[in-house]
Formats: structure tokens, C-alpha cells, sequence
DNA sequence: CTATTGATGTTCT
DNA sequence: GAACATCAATAGA
């Protein structure tokens, strides 16, 4: 089958293939729609000053998982790839399995915000410390490669300080589950 | 729809 | 002690 993902792409590139992919996490979970890429020379990277203790994954190998804790009270959940330092950021998936079991984590009723978010997305799939480090080809994790490339679109990274510039942000063109619409953009 | 603000705890300097 | 890859609630256009 050629549903395999390839780890070992540079995170720009993984991370707009990602869009389209299938994300499962104990078989809750769906169409990813958002990603941003980082990289090990980017200066918004957890990576950028070397390792340390809670950016470990991120020099560890491909294909496995980077969770940290965002802001005290979120997980945020990233698939590290490419060389040392790399990792791509799921920021929001289209709930298509498991969606009674979200919605009973969420404490919500609405699909559109079920997903729609790094931190929203890791309480949905019930993503924590425990999967850090974790191989995503392993259960509970499964991830399937997209079998044809749907409309993308790409801009400016969200809610970082430094190099926001870049346009290392991916999202599924007119998708109704992105964390933020993205103002018009191309690829 | 956009903008603003408070809550919250870990990490690194 | 400052910074932080966020979210939910609120107010306004």
C-alpha cells in the first residue's frame, strides 16, 4: 500500500502533505486540516537553542511524537520528521471517527469546534505527556497518507512571536475545522 | 465576523 | 522572573 507517510521530509514539505492525511489516536480522530512546519535553524522552534529536556523528542529519530504543555493548561501535539530538530504541528482535524467520544471529552455539542486547535485537539483524541516520545506507527496511533492532494492553502505561522513571517502554516482550502480562516492565499 | 483579556503552570535564563 | 506554537468568554461592529 502506498498509505505510508514519509518521516523523513523536511517538515515544510511534510507538513502540507499531511493536510489531507488521516490521524487516529485509539481509533478517535479524522481528516487532519491544519499543520505548521518547524524547523531546526527557526527561531519560533522549541529546537532553535539545542536540546533540553522538553524539546528531547525533537533530536530523537523520525515518526514519533513531540507533546508539550502549552500555556499551563493545553497539550499541543507534533509529529517530528526531517533531521535533528524538525517536527510538524497538527493544529486542527475534520472529526470524522469517534466523534461521541470527543464530544463527551470537549464537554461540547458542535463538530466545528471539537478540533479546531492544538489544544482543543489533544483533549479531543485524549493526546497527553503519556504519548510523548511515542511512535506513531505503533497503536494507538494510526496515521494514513492522503491518496490524492486536496486544495491547500498557506500564510503566516499563529500565535508565535518570532520569524512570523514565514508561511509554514498548511491548511485545507475552505475547511470549516481550521483553528483560524486563513484571510485568502494559494499553492 | 474581529479584538481583547484573564486563567493557568512549566521551562529556561 | 519572563515568556509562552492556547482557549473560552465577552464586547462590539
Amino acid at each position: 500500500m502506498s498509505n505510508t507517510i514519509d518521516f523523513s521530509l523536511d517538515p515544510v514539505s511534510l507538513a502540507e502533505q499531511l493536510v489531507g492525511a488521516v490521524m487516529l489516536v485509539d481509533g478517535v480522530g479524522g481528516v487532519i486540516v491544519e499543520t505548521e512546519a518547524y524547523l531546526p535553524d527557526d527561531p519560533a522552534s522549541h529546537s532553535f537553542n539545542g536540546p533540553t529536556p522538553r524539546n528531547a523528542p525533537m533530536f530523537g529519530p523520525p515518526g514519533r511524537a513531540y507533546v508539550y504543555r502549552s500555556y499551563g493548561m493545553h497539550w499541543c501535539f507534533n509529529i517530528v520528521c526531517g533531521g535533528q530538530g524538525g517536527a510538524v504541528l497538527v493544529r486542527a482535524i475534520e472529526p470524522t471517527e469517534g466523534k461521541d467520544a470527543m464530544r463527551f471529552r470537549r464537554g461540547i455539542d458542535d463538530d466545528r469546534l471539537l478540533c479546531s486547535g492544538p489544544g482543543r485537539l489533544c483533549q479531543a483524541l485524549a493526546i497527553t505527556a503519556e504519548h510523548n516520545h511515542f511512535d506513531l506507527g505503533h497503536p494507538p496511533f494510526a496515521l494514513s497518507a492522503r491518496t490524492e492532494a486536496p486544495p491547500i492553502v498557506s500564510g503566516p505561522r499563529i500565535g508565535i512571536t518570532k520569524a512570523a513571517e514565514q508561511p509554514w502554516r498548511f491548511g485545507r482550502k475552505g475547511s470549516r475545522y481550521l483553528s483560524k480562516p486563513f484571510p485568502k492565499a494559494n499553492l
